[in-house]
DNA sequence: CCATCTCCTTAACACTGTTAAATGCCTGCG
DNA sequence: CGCAGGCATTTAACAGTGTTAAGGAGATGG
């Protein structure tokens, strides 16, 4: 009956092709013919299944925020700050699984309503913890834009994990800015362990919160 | 002697140029050709003064800054809270003036070294105040990751201040939002006045500088 | 068996960033 | 004065982009 022969190309697939595919050539080469060929079809074919390339890309980001979700576990007596933690940490290493991932992210919309249900667990979560929900909403979104504008900075300056744009070499960078002794120093904070520096600015976002809002 | 006739074009009026034609058109709009027609000239021609369009681009969000930075007056006697504030402030205000400030500008880099000197101000600055360089560091570029996702963010819902993206009408949201009390209540928080919001994240940034590295 | 719906292909369009070559205009030199 | 040569621009063209229109193969349902 409805076992229609099954289509050749499928929703999911091309995304996860696609989200494959943003691996190897980047944003910028990742064109509709080359998303087509790689799935063995021919580029308007993917106009039956969206709208047009945007829409594309929101399912893209739709799927990396749901493998970020996936690959979190948060136990379940976690505090707020854990749960602050782990959600950024994920969110980052989400972003950084993909070449240009935070521009994707970014610059794309979920689509449906599926990622609410961890936004409103960790609101939940906070809100029981004592906080209003003003304040809970206040605290997530701000270590969530911090996060973003993170990461896009980092991939800026190293596309994927290892390899290093030109441009960005800290003695060169030293050199040319030898009029500014900080700023030349500052380099090395900047660029060095991106890790390291992360995971210290959200300490920042917590010690805030704890102390702005009184919950500890 | 060196008066050779004032060619048609020359950089900065073709930045200039590009700079406000941006706000009609947005980054998508933003074409070569587009920006050669509005300075009456053949689209070629540009590339005898930038190398390509990134070239442009990236003098363009030089520029915004340069712009950034005359358009603040920090008071000599600022404390380093003001600093910030009035630093990522300022920031913000100066993104928002363009539309897809936030993408055109995080999708760049400075050209030169001119930049540094504020940069290197604002870091004096805070030594001054008792921070170690590292911790001056950490806190200003975490202020500055803020903003710059929030601005990104923000501009994905109002392009420009006063009209609002199809998709983002409250009450809609919330509608659609019906099975998550608490992320729906949140839309208010979250789109409603986003002046008010990021004034509220820097204040909890400014209070986790205090309380992290202990300096009032 | 024919009509219909689904899914894809082929062909084409307007437009993009970018390059190559040709063309004036201005300067400095003999 | 004439002429070489560089500066600054134009014209023409190219490969490649997202997107649309039209058509066709193949299964489904009446």
């Amino acid at each position: 009956m409805a076992t229609r022969r099954s289509p050749k190309l499928d929703k999911k697939q091309a995304v996860d092709t696609a989200l494959r595919l943003l691996n190897d050539v980047g944003l910028d080469g990742l064109t509709l013919r080359a998303i087509a060929k790689e799935l063995d079809v021919q580029a308007p074919a993917l106009y039956w299944h969206f709208k047009n390339k945007q829409e594309l890309l929101d399912e893209m980001a739709t799927e990396m925020y749901r493998r970020m979700v996936a690959g979190q576990r948060i136990p379940p007596d976690a505090t707020w700050q854990e749960r602050l933690t782990i959600a950024n940490t994920g969110l980052r290493a989400a972003l950084l699984g993909y070449r240009d991932g935070a521009k994707v992210y970014s610059g794309s919309r979920f689509t449906g309503t599926e990622h609410a249900v961890r936004m409103e667990e960790n609101l939940r979560a906070f809100v029981e913890a004592g906080f209003e929900l003003g304040q809970a909403v206040r605290a997530l979104t701000t270590s969530y834009f911090f996060t973003l504008g993170f990461v896009t900075e980092e991939q800026g300056v190293e596309p994927l994990p290892g390899d290093r744009r030109e441009g960005y070499d800290p003695d060169e960078r030293a050199a040319r800015m030898a009029e500014f002794p900080l700023a030349a120093a500052a380099g090395a904070a900047l660029f060095q362990d991106f890790s390291a520096g992360f995971e210290e600015s959200l300490r920042l976002l917590v010690a805030g919160i704890e102390a702005r809002y009184g919950i500890s």
